[in-house]
DNA sequence: TATTGTTATACTCTATAACTATA
DNA sequence: TATAGTTATAGAGTATAACAATA
């Protein structure tokens, strides 16, 4: 009988998820930001300059969220709003010089924080950690694509 | 140089965090509940009838808030609200039978998923999990203590 | 005087629907 | 006719501050 220590590690990674978002979510006030608006902030990042349609189909909310997201980061200076070169209908959303500091430095202190949890961990453990939190991700991938289709 | 797996073993515990928020959202949506409201039952459930403002402390809002959320589901059915026997500023926030079957069934959701998500791991790869997830609960808890306190 | 919970007000994220400008 | 983005409207969660009733 196992079950209980089932139970123990998935409520571990529930506990973990909550100190993550309140950890993250502290941390972005601190430097003006949402989590929401750091997830267009990160598209950005990685995609250069984008439409709002792209970005809207980039983390999955309405055009009509993007426009507030992108309102407030223009007004708190992470990104400006654009006219396209090419199509007058949309906009082009840029990260400014601001913008591009501060995802480099969340890149930087997610790298930090990603050492420091695991830094002086036995290689055997940490072996087992990065090969069983594979293994939960695709069983959860599975599971919730399963119920989404039953 | 392990870097590069610290990373990748924290990108995997964000991505998981991120895939059992939507996965929980939607399924206590298709049930008429909400994150919020949810931890409000838990609390009901573990603690019995409460006033509101130990509600307030034990999930960490404010008193308006709970005033809502209460509101909320009184009116779709989870609780009720009654005078507090003893103190007539206070009111006692009770589980209705819905809300306890409610409850229950989630908790055994819960454990099927644990069961589900760990079943067929190896003990050897299981017991790496368990421990890696406890040594990484431990030091998250101690760097936002310690940036807290900073 | 202190405490419980409410009303008042405001901000963020989210959605759908109607509409404008442009393709 | 289709698409990009806006305005209009609405609902959920969150907060602080002022206030009522009661301790």
């Amino acid at each position: 009988m196992y079950d209980d220590r089932y139970d123990v590690a998935l409520d571990q990674i529930l506990e973990l998820t909550v100190l993550l978002n309140e950890d993250m979510t502290g941390a972005l006030a601190d430097i003006g930001l949402t989590t929401s608006r750091v997830r267009l902030v990160w598209v950005l990042h990685r995609a250069g300059p984008s439409t709002q349609k792209t970005l809207a189909e980039a983390i999955d909310v309405s055009a009509r969220n993007v426009t507030g997201l992108v309102d407030a980061l223009v007004e708190t200076g992470f990104v400006t709003r654009e006219p396209h070169p090419h199509d007058r209908r949309a906009s082009l959303v840029t990260l400014t010089e601001r913008g591009t500091v501060t995802v480099n430095d969340l890149e930087r202190q997610q790298h930090e924080l990603a050492h420091q949890l695991f830094a002086d961990m036995s290689t055997r453990r940490y072996d087992g950690l990065v090969k069983g939190m594979a293994d939960v991700l695709d069983r959860l991938r599975t599971l919730i694509t399963a119920s989404k289709e039953g």
